[in-house]
DNA sequence: TGCACGATTCTCT
DNA sequence: GAGAATCGTGCAA
């Protein structure tokens, strides 16, 4: 929980052959395993996809979903070994747009459309299961401070689509930033 | 080896 | 608001 407030208002960056692409975190969900249903680590299920929840913290966490789409994460927590994660629902566009938009197959239109949801910002950051499990601290895919957050801004709601999560579905521990354009569901 | 389904998005109504 | 697209994953057999 409280890594999913922090991550909020830090910059994702992606440097690739493509060109430099940059959003601001504005919309996490915190999966936290063994004990809750809603994480794919739940039982501590261990697999080749939940490997990396298992492995060093601020790891990127890559997984697809649907057959056709990828969600990005953040290993997190105080144990190796102990699986949480943190699901990166919504980015603010800062810089590569161009890219941004090449990628996402649009030539024109709402930026707001571009990363608002996590299979859109994989998709506009170019991040693909290749990106499984690299460290976050260093170059080409990073995580660095200087947005800003005000902890006041901070919006804590139920996480979306885990029906299949029985009665956990309702912790809230979901995180984003208030009146933010950039939020996949402002509720 | 087979099968049901999902931490989603887009299009159409 | 409903339905399609689309396939890796996890579990049963």
């Amino acid at each position: 929980m409280t890594v999913a407030k922090e991550l909020l208002g830090k910059l994702l960056v992606h440097e690739t052959k493509e060109g430099t692409t940059i959003g601001r975190i504005v919309e996490t969900e915190a999966y936290e395993g063994p004990e809750y249903k809603a994480s794919h680590a739940y039982n501590n299920l261990r697999t080749e996809r939940t490997e990396v929840q298992y492995g060093p913290k601020g790891h990127a966490y890559v997984y697809q979903i649907y057959g056709m789409y990828f969600c990005f994460d953040v290993t997190s927590g105080r144990l190796v070994g102990k699986p949480e994660a943190i699901l990166v629902r919504a980015l603010e566009p800062i810089d590569g747009l161009g890219v941004m938009m090449r990628r996402r197959g649009v030539s024109n239109g709402q930026i707001a459309n571009l990363t608002a949801g996590p299979g859109k910002l994989c998709a506009a950051m170019g991040i693909s299961k290749k990106q499984n499990g690299v460290d976050l601290c260093v170059p080409p895919l990073r995580i660095e401070t200087g947005g800003t957050r005000d902890e006041r801004q901070i919006v804590q709601t139920g996480r979306v689509n885990i029906d299949y999560a029985d009665k956990w579905k309702y912790l809230p521990w979901r995180f984003f930033i208030k009146n933010n354009a950039f939020v996949s569901r402002p509720n």
